[in-house]
DNA sequence: AGAATAGTTAACTAGATTTGAAAATATTGG
DNA sequence: CCAATATTTTCAAATCTAGTTAACTATTCT
C-alpha cells in the first residue's frame, strides 16, 4: 500500500484528524491531547501510534520529565497529500474544457 | 461528523482512492472501473455508493443506453480537503520561518 | 523504598465495514 | 416474449476498528 493510502487511512478517523488539528499549532503531550479530545489514555495512545507509523507525527522523548512524550506534526505526508490533490484537481481544467466542447457541439451523438 | 471527515473516510480505502485516480482524467462507467480495478461488479457498486454519499462523485444516467451509469468527480470535497490542508500546512510555514531565522543566524558565524 | 504520575501494551468486546453469492431492477436486442 | 447486459441491492460471513479495563514500564516525588 502506498504512503498516500496510509496517510489517508490515518486521517480517516475523526479523533485522529482532531488530534492533527490540535498539533497543527504546537506540539503537545499525549495526555494533553487525550484530555482535549475526551479520550482515555489508552485510546489516545493507540491513535498516536497509528499517526506515528503513518509518519504523520513524531514522538519526542527529550524533556526534563522523561515520562512525558511530546508529539509534533511532520510535514512530509501532508506534502504528499497536497501533491496528490493537485493532480486530482487538474481534472477541473479538463472537465471544463470538455464541457465547453460539449456545449458548442450542442448534443452530438456516437459515444464510445 | 464533518464533511471533511466523510471525505477522508471515503478516500481511506485504496480501491476507492484508485477509483478517484481513474476518474481524475475522465468520467467512466461503473463496469469499466470494476474491470480496471479488478473488483467484482457488486463490490465496485458499493464503493461507488460510498463515494457518492460522501459527495465525491456523482452518478449520471443520461446515455443512449440507459443501463450504464457514468460516474464523474465532483470538485467540492476536494476543495474542502485542500482548504484544510492549507490550514495544517500553515504550521510549518511558522516552523520553517523559525528554522530559517536560526539558520541565518548560524550562517553569520561560520560559512557553510 | 513506596506511592503517584505519564504513557504504552494486552486481552477482550461491541460495532462498523467489506465482501462474495445470489437475487432484483431496468434496459436492450432478437 | 425471452435472453443477455449493466448495475444495484440484500444478506450472512469474515474482517477490521476502536473503546474499555487491567496490567506493565519507566520515572518522579516524598
Amino acid at each position: 500500500m502506498s504512503d498516500l493510502d496510509r496517510t489517508l487511512q490515518a486521517l480517516a478517523d475523526p479523533a485522529r484528524r482532531a488530534a492533527v488539528d490540535l498539533l497543527r499549532r504546537r506540539p503537545r503531550r499525549a495526555g494533553e491531547l487525550a484530555g482535549e479530545l475526551g479520550l482515555s489514555a489508552p485510546a489516545m495512545s493507540r491513535h498516536l501510534r497509528v499517526l506515528r507509523t503513518a509518519g504523520l507525527v513524531d514522538e519526542e522523548h527529550t524533556g526534563e520529565d522523561a515520562r512525558v512524550r511530546v508529539y509534533r506534526l511532520r510535514p512530509e505526508p501532508f506534502a504528499g497529500l497536497k501533491g496528490w490533490l493537485a493532480e486530482v484537481e487538474a481534472f477541473w481544467t479538463v472537465e471544463l474544457a470538455a464541457f465547453k466542447r460539449h456545449a458548442e457541439r450542442a448534443r452530438g451523438k456516437g459515444r464510445r
